[in-house]
DNA sequence: TTGAAAGCGTTACCAT
DNA sequence: ATGGTAACGCTTTCAA
């Protein structure tokens, strides 16, 4: 049986109420009681039982992290700078996986407005189409800050990397190399982030290539399908010589198409990644990658969202904080 | 504002006993009113509060999961595996990360004295030289599992790899490609998992490579710091032809060391990693790794430690789960 | 089958 | 400066 308030204050002969206090060091509390009680609180291992000071409170100083997974540099590093976050304000972070599944990412939200925590940090799945589950959650008036995966439609902080400005830059330099016939992979048309890229990836095509050849491929989260739709791909006389990949584990699979069908990367294919991955650069080639800078982006959102929560008005403003990304040319665009 | 069960009970003109009963499908409850109360509670979004159920019950369907670092493949695979088991017996996962620091790890596992989780799945830091604050959770009764990471002196389960034997046979295989001085860089010798590997780099030496020739190094957090240690290491006429890495992080400090001192993997050095890294074979060259089933120690502990939580008598056995590691030759060791 | 009431441990209001 | 007590929302025992 662990100790509580009720316990310290039977021992001191004095009241529950008093000892609630000293332990929040409150004002109303002499000196000298506060160190007796601290004293007895000490000896005896009192830890306060933070469910039921979060039933009286109405707040459970716990956060929530939804992510679509977590094998990936960019959510593990986001999930970093959080945590770091959370730490450092007395925060507790829950995490949850949707694995790309809005089905998942409904109820785990769903179950949010219990008031399990005092605020959300999300970062959509592929399949999130419909927004309507996050919107009855800024209704219930729950802080929520999304994060990379975004849904500029609604009403709330957004912290998200310059997508369309590294497209864009990313796809003139793949241009500037060359580059006749550029294809993108993204993942789903429905996350704001594919789009954006996209976007820059179009724009730059239409500026700076009249010739035009544009595609887009749209992945799959199962590798082995992703595989054959790039193997499709690149079958043919009229394949791509250059390629941007907005997902990381696109890589993987890129490499190993261009292997199995003998495929020089660089020389027949140009290839470039979004991705964070710290081995980029010993890769065979070495592959040129779009770098998000993840930590602060996990950063950046955790610090917006308890912002939010020191507050005692919730005030639903929609703002969007953009990053920048960072490009590292290498050899597989050389 | 949101429902409560109370104001079911008045919409319904009936007990909160009974609603409360109902929700819970207990038998005593008529099939009529549970349907009435089910209609209205999904008819006013009710939600029951985690922490008013926590308080009164005295558990909290939570567990967490205490990490060393979440940016590397084996802890990040791990985490899923946790989280598909919680997922599936409605638990919630609370992360903390320790950064290596026992400082840190102690903080945090004190804060579980309060009752906040259920139970714990831990993988110690490479600081954690001293287990009396994890004793002082098994004293507690606080069912703990430690995994990868783990402190087989204390009383409790633990689920790793097979370490010594698959850093025996990682070894018996550098031999068996003629290196005749085969080093091995591991983090920190607190660590069992680290001196398992020691022993089993040793043991396979003793038994395979009577020239004697044996050296081990203690990388560091710091990546520079690392990088000096194998520069030094690997500057001189006597060194080492082989190396075996115990952490993933390493890979990219020897090809950096390499690439700088123009050491050719594998023909002067070649290298082994413990790791999980799905771009291993990838790289330049490919990298030969010892894989662990990190997705399954994470199911597995996560497996362990609901079942316990699944018994209402804590039983405090110990129990050592031992999965297998799969060794992937690639180029670094041809 | 239903309901009244106690109580989980804490906080906060109102007295003293 | 200290204390009594109600209340947070739920579960559970006991009684009806």
């Amino acid at each position: 049986m662990s100790t509580t308030i009720r316990m310290i204050a039977n021992r001191l002969s004095i009241s529950v109420a008093t000892v609630s206090k000293a332990l929040a060091d409150s004002h109303e509390i002499s000196k000298e009681t506060k160190l007796l009680v601290l004293n007895a609180a000490k000896e005896m291992g009192y830890v306060p039982n933070p469910y039921a000071s979060s039933l009286r409170k109405g707040r459970s100083k716990t956060i929530a992290v939804v992510l679509p997974e977590i094998a990936d540099s960019f959510f593990a590093e986001a999930i970093n700078g959080i945590e770091e976050v959370a730490l450092s304000k007395g925060y507790h972070v829950l995490i949850y996986l949707s694995h790309e599944s809005l089905l998942r990412e409904q109820a785990i939200l769903q179950d949010f407005k219990s008031g399990r925590v005092d605020g959300i940090l999300l970062s959509v799945s592929e399949e999130t189409n419909d927004t309507a589950h996050i919107s009855a959650l800024i209704e219930n008036r729950i802080p929520i800050v999304l994060f990379d995966r975004v849904c500029e439609e609604l009403n709330t902080t957004c912290v998200v990397a310059d997508d369309f400005e590294s497209s864009y830059t990313a796809t003139k330099y793949l241009i500037s190399k060359s580059c006749k016939r550029i294809a993108f992979a993204g993942n789903s048309i429905n996350l704001s982030i594919n789009r954006n890229r996209v976007n820059g990836y179009i724009s730059a095509l239409e500026k700076n290539n009249p010739g035009g050849y544009q595609n887009i491929i749209i992945s799959d989260k199962d590798k082995d399908i992703s595989y054959q739709i790039f193997a499709d791909l690149l079958r043919g006389p009229n394949r791509p010589d250059g390629i941007i990949l907005s997902v990381e584990k696109l890589s993987a699979v890129i490499y190993k198409v261009c292997a199995d069908m003998m495929i020089d990367i660089p020389n027949q294919l140009k290839v470039l990644t979004f991705t964070n991955f710290n081995m980029a650069q010993f890769l065979s080639p070495s592959l040129t990658t779009v770098n998000q800078p993840a930590f602060q982006i996990g950063k950046t959102a955790a610090t917006a969202l308890l912002r939010k929560l020191s507050f005692t008005t919730t005030l639903t403003e929609s703002e969007t904080i953009v990053l920048p990304s960072q490009i590292i040319y290498r050899d597989s665009t050389s």
